[in-house]
DNA sequence: GTAGGGTTAG
């Protein structure tokens, strides 16, 4: 015992980090000979403190023999605190087989569990055991009932647990405010924020979230020009209503005249110009960020994925690799970096992030393995791309479209066909890439008819295509000699066709030597990409082919004198590479 | 209890 007045006295009397880690490494080695007392001021004081302290509650908790009531509870708490939602509930679900009984701090953890990670059955359950314990009474399980009827979008339960609760405190109030914001029940909310005793900073917030989020931006500014104070998030939350109203400009006036930005207002700024393209503005913001966390690298490296620079995609993940970055990647992170190595055709670095993977303790999930599905596709493994596509927990719309174009791209027609249909049956809606990806199966194996009526039936899915679904279905008609058809296509389209549209026009022509329609394709193509030569020597043979020798050298020798030299490999991507 | 990050084409 006297070790544990050692400790005891080390924990009150030393406050430095390390003091407090060697009392923790003391109950550590002694944990059985302890009281159950000090262990729980021990867990308590170390999950609080900082988090090398908290390393140890883990460490207390694996090795403690007999965990008693408390420190299980204890357990899940911290898990449900730490985003652990899944590992929180799985020791729930051990309490309750081993006929332990929860308290109220495990009741009200899980259901935050449950809540975050929308696990319905799971909550009802839990929610059931509460009702057995007699905890339904208690403010903190109440609310936590609430908080969890609101995440699933019951709020006619929510209500009722609601209206239930003697001494509602804020929490509560902002929990039932909360459900009605999030599914965007303005009028209910308002009413809810009218009638609460106290308001404090959250309550105005959730209000101000809740008209950005319908997008009613004066109603959200007249609320926070209103509150009595303001925190980051309120700034936050009106920064993303004007993201969401594509008001950037406007969003970055207030991020400008925040007075203390956090790594949220740099992610929710940062996320922004990269869903608009603007990478520069991303990376400026990002470069202005000292210390950097694990999703402020995400962000940003998602944005380099998400924009075609996939290069520095993969720059910045292995920079965050390194020790002194001081973080971990998670599933985001891996995410984003096998979509960058799948646009750079990269399997090796890819199939280097699936080991890596295994050592960092991550498992596939859904969009991980959409990401590998895609890489493997791409880099001509459909074999595995499909095997991972059987293992899906759900097969959702980008899954189905990442498999239909890694069938569509590697020639497997048929089985491209027979998925779409397949996800059709499913109730999935398509959206342009999965046309994109079908529109190329059917061209790949010159089924005609049915790729023409597929391309016409994207307007009942009211999608209209885009000037690349043209050019597949102009190339599908072209190849099967349906010269005139596809140039009424053309002819029809809503938009400006753009040069692959004409090229796949002009490339028909050459396969089934029409000199007229190609010179009418040649045309446009020119004034479309006046700098491109290969639609010169393309129509040069089209005219000797024809026999039209004349015609075909003025041609070759027009391209000389303007200088056009055809770079034999180049594109456009390594053109715009090299001009950096 | 409020504000933030991932996967499919070009």
């Amino acid at each position: 015992m006297q070790l544990a007045r050692l400790a005891s006295l080390l924990d009150k009397s030393l406050t430095t980090d390390q003091a407090k880690q060697i009392h923790c490494q003391i109950v550590v080695n002694r944990l059985n000979d302890l009281e159950p007392l000090l262990i729980r001021q021990t867990l308590n004081s170390a999950a609080r403190y900082s988090p090398r302290t908290a390393h140890y509650v883990k460490v207390i908790l694996r090795r403690m023999q007999k965990p008693d009531v408390f420190a299980t509870s204890f357990t899940i708490r911290y898990l449900s605190q730490h985003g652990q939602f899944r590992e929180a509930l799985s020791v729930y679900e051990q309490m309750h087989s081993s006929g332990l009984f929860p308290n109220t701090f495990a009741v009200s953890s899980a259901l935050k569990a449950c809540a975050r990670i929308v696990c319905k059955i799971g909550g009802l359950m839990i929610h059931g055991q509460a009702q057995k314990c007699g905890f339904c009474k208690v403010v903190f399980v109440q609310t936590a009932l609430v908080d969890f009827y609101s995440k699933i979008g019951d709020m006619v339960i929510a209500r009722k647990v609601f209206d239930e609760i003697r001494g509602k405190n804020v929490v509560s109030w902002n929990s039932i405010l909360a459900g009605y914001v999030k599914y965007g029940d303005l009028a209910m909310a308002q009413s809810v924020f009218d009638e609460m005793p106290t308001k404090d900073v959250i309550s105005w917030n959730s209000m101000v979230s809740g008209y950005a989020r319908v997008k009613d931006m004066e109603q959200a500014y007249e609320l926070f020009r209103r509150m009595p104070q303001r925190n980051a998030a309120s700034w936050n939350a009106m920064i993303t209503g004007y993201i969401e109203c594509g008001k950037i400009e406007l969003a970055r006036s207030f991020f400008d005249a925040m007075p203390d930005r956090n790594n949220v207002s740099y992610i929710t700024m940062i996320s922004a110009y990269s869903k608009y393209g603007s990478v520069e503005s991303a990376k400026e913001l990002y470069d202005q960020m000292a210390e950097k966390d694990l999703l402020l690298y995400n962000a940003m490296i998602a944005c380099f994925a998400q924009n075609n620079r996939a290069k520095e995609a993969l720059q910045l993940f292995d920079e965050m690799l390194k020790p002194n970055a001081n973080v971990q990647p998670d599933k985001m992170t891996l995410a984003s970096a096998i979509s960058a190595c799948s646009q750079l055709g990269d399997s090796k670095y890819g199939t280097w992030i699936e080991t890596y993977m295994g050592e960092l303790g991550i498992g596939m999930d859904d969009h991980l393995a959409t990401s590998f599905i895609d890489l493997y596709a791409k880099c001509g493994n459909i074999d595995k791309a499909h095997e991972l596509f059987k293992s899906l927990q759900k097969r959702d719309l980008v899954a189905y479209t990442a498999m239909i174009l890694g069938y569509g791209i590697n020639g497997r027609g048929k089985e491209a066909i027979e998925l779409f249909e397949e996800m059709m049956d499913a109730d999935i809606i398509p959206n342009l890439v999965t046309f994109t990806g079908i529109l190329t199966a059917y061209n790949h194996v010159g089924l005609v008819e049915e790729g023409y009526r597929c391309f016409m039936s994207m307007q009942r899915h009211g999608l209209l295509p885009s000037q690349d679904h043209y050019a597949i279905v102009v190339d599908l008609l072209g190849r099967a000699g349906r010269l005139e058809e596809a140039h009424e296509l053309i002819k029809t389209m809503p938009m400006q066709p753009h040069a692959g549209v004409w090229g796949a026009m002009l490339l028909a022509c050459s396969l089934h030597n029409n000199v007229e329609l190609a010179e009418v394709a040649w045309k446009n193509c020119c004034e479309l990409e006046p700098d491109s030569s290969g639609y010169h020597s393309l129509l040069a043979n089209i005219y000797a082919s024809a026999g039209r020798w004349d015609d075909a050298k003025r041609l070759r020798r027009a391209v000389e004198e303007k200088g056009l030299v055809k770079i034999p490999g180049s594109s456009w991507t390594e053109c715009f590479e090299s001009q950096q």
